[in-house]
RNA sequence: CGAGUCAGCCGGGCAAUCGCUGUUCGUGUCUUUCGGCGCGGACGGAGGAAAGUCCGGGCUCCAUAGAGCAGGGCGCCAGGUAACCCCUGGGGGGCGCGAGCCUACGGCAAGUGCAACAGAAAGCAUACCGCCAGACAGCCGUCUGGUAAGGGUGAAAUGGUGCGGUAAGAGCGCACCGCGCGGCUGGUAACAGUCCGUGGCAAGGUAAACCCCGCCCGGAGCAAGGCCAAAUAGGAAUCCCAUGGUGCGGCUCGCACCGGAUUCGGGUAGGCCGCUACAGGUUCGCGGCGACGCGGGCCGCAGAUGAAUGAUUGCCCUCGACAGAACCCGGCUUACAGGCUGACUCGGCCU
């Protein structure tokens, strides 16, 4: 997925992957332990990035999304990060429209499923 | 009021909305059950350290006649416990005015080893300055011998004080203190007491140095282990077809390879169990100084599996630290914003 995404967005904290799909819109989160040492950090970045998801799983018609955290990324509170990542789904939003728009979304979902995790 | 010691507790709160997960009830649907997938309601949903994974157990599988060796752990005594390197009580030693705190606290007159610098000398040693005697010399001094009281060195120098004694001295002798051994008394014991006897008594330290002595220890871990079980490939058994097809070969002969069906076991993906009810929590009574034990009542308190506790908003306060369960307990250690409670000690002031 990292190889063949579609589309890709990113800032300081995070790297938004995705490739288009059919059926319900779908996460992958990349949190290592080495750029968010600590567990606690770690369980509140997934948390941060799972709520973006769902707010905005209507939008996403059935995308496939990949989100790694950045080195560091813990190190900021909430809200900045919410603001961040929402920019980051906004981008992704519109690469997508204007994409859709000159080519119909022919996804390969099964590729799709053996790389997501 | 100030300074301090010990023990224990809390670890932001409330509300609304939107989410996650488990249990349960109702309901819809799929194929009837089992069960799956939806929807709705109710209830539960991280910690004091969940952490480090440093000890000890339970549980599971494997191994195992017994014992020993190797290796590792522990090390004052008694008790608690499932067990411990933990805890409680007690003893010895050290620190503090004190409340209290700290303590790997068996053995070095079995063996081996180690000790910088200083110092004469640091282990089966010895005399630098001294003190004393004798000889030479005869003003200082030199040599030989005795001695270790005084000085000096050091973390540590062969018991301390006094008197006797002596050439000067020395446990050389004596008294007291200290020490060792034996007995007695108290205590379950470690140990203490010192009433008695006895030895003039030390060539010391270090065993978280090797070592010796005593006691303890099988291995691996929930990805343990067990159950259900696709697809594909391969295996076994039975039955059927049975002399067929393909390749070599001119052909016959011959040689090699290839069938179908059913069942079975192993087993991957996947799913389920293990998985949370217990060395459980709490309260009362009894026993015990206490750790803890016994008995009764009450409570049900996370079970996820890419891994659930969150987000947003509002209000309040002291403006929120360290930090996230992964089979389960008992400990230890480490991290931690801020706050609360109790007991006690020392000092000051007032009555």
């Amino acid at each position: 997925m990292f190889s063949n995404a579609r589309y890709k967005v990113s800032c300081r904290f995070f790297l938004v992957l995705a490739i288009p799909g059919d059926g319900a819109a779908r996460l992958g989160l990349v949190v290592s332990r080495k750029n968010v040492p600590g567990a606690v950090q770690r369980n509140r970045l997934k948390r941060l990035i799972r709520e973006n998801f769902r707010r905005r799983q209507s939008q996403l018609c059935g995308a496939n999304l990949v989100v790694l955290a950045r080195k560091d990324a813990h190190r900021h509170p909430n809200p900045a990060l919410n603001r961040k990542l929402d920019g980051l789904l906004d981008d992704l939003l519109g690469k997508m429209r204007s994409a859709g728009a000159a080519e119909p979304g022919t996804a390969n979902p099964d590729t799709a499923r053996r790389e997501s995790p």
